[in-house]
DNA sequence: TCGTAGTTGTACCATTTGGTACAGACGAAG
DNA sequence: CTTCGTCTGTACCAAATGGTACAACTACGA
């Protein structure tokens, strides 16, 4: 069953990638992931010097595919933030990318741990998404102020809901949450521009 | 600075928690622990049998503050909802806690990979304060479906945004995020009671 | 054809791992 | 004192770990 083992570093890497999102890189071993791979461990400290190397080479991954989804996000620059918001609900929850949802949250535990290798995925873990969101919320009239506050609860949100689909697999009830969210930030409402910010 | 190691089960158990919550569980082996603890890794497995075992009293122990946290705030069930959010929040985000949230999302995020022996943590660990906040919400006059619905974003909200903080340290923004999402709720606003909960 | 650079297999290494065997220390009860 | 159950230190184990040395294979240009 896994006995086509790609070769080149690139495609290696994607291999080692799909392994660990599927059976968590915890307690693996560098044999462990090569036998499944395909290869011999000797491979992966060639191409990637060391475990730790390897380690490194997936968060980086992890965290190039997290910018590519908001890149693909920040394309569509005309749409209101509320159909952004179901856009990218719709994409995080999609079942396909449900191991590697789990991945990111297994490398995030393990950089707050303090982990050298999973670290950089912090650096800009929240940044990264509330300056997009953002831009979409001041485009739909927020003041720059309260569009980057409620882009951050939205990332939070996300994330909060994301974490409780992956343990309940309760979609229905997560997706009511999310309605729920989308809903109360007046985002439904593209017509009264400050319909729930301005109460304050 | 690791002599006086503490004896029996019970202490034994309390500083393998404090030390794992501060050094991450992730890596460690038995006789890292042990020395640290001022044992040898022969008492952790006479103790607990196995390093599995140590792990599942360590998911036990975590998931029991969480119960203990839960507890004391069911106990003043005369406090508005906005008064259980704040001081929810204000207790999880104490500083000295930093260490055992990490943990929680260290085990988390092991959990959601299949990790046997953390993966009792996620039984309940939606529902367990989704019942005593929706508890919350219906006394202050949501429907039942309301409530859970919105206590279940409430969980998600602080769950993210404790993610938010435990990575970037901005206290302030995260503190403005979740004050946000409070006046969102129209948690801030006891007398109408279905302020912004009724308008679908 | 040769050389050379990138790649891979075999074999090996020291170290560390979780776990065990066994003997002893300890205190309380008889 | 003896006995017994709880606890703990010493010594050990087989297995697995990350990493290395070295030889060989491949392809490709000169």
């Amino acid at each position: 069953m896994s006995n086509a083992g790609p070769s080149g570093r690139a495609g290696l890497l994607a291999a080692a990638v799909e392994y660990v999102a599927t059976h968590g890189i915890g307690e693996r071993s560098l044999r462990q992931i090569a036998a499944a791979l395909g290869t011999s461990h000797r491979m992966l400290i060639y191409h990637f010097g060391s475990k730790e190397g390897l380690l490194v080479e997936v968060v980086r991954e992890v965290e190039r595919r997290q910018r590519e989804l908001l890149a693909a996000l920040g394309e569509q620059a005309e749409l209101s933030p509320r159909e952004v918001a179901e856009q990218l609900w719709n994409r995080l929850t999609d079942p396909a990318l449900g191991p590697y949802e789990r991945l990111f949250f297994e490398l995030y535990g393990r950089a707050l741990q303090g982990d050298p290798a999973a670290r950089p995925l912090l650096e800009g873990v929240v940044e990264m998404w509330v300056v997009p969101l953002s831009a979409a919320l001041q485009r739909a009239g927020l003041t720059p102020e309260e569009a980057r506050t409620h882009a951050r609860l939205g990332v939070a949100v996300a994330r909060g809901l994301l974490l409780d689909l992956l343990a309940t697999e309760d979609r229905d009830a997560v997706d009511a949450a999310m309605q729920r969210f989308i809903v109360l930030s007046g985002l439904d409402t593209p017509g009264r521009e400050q319909s729930a910010s301005g109460v304050r």
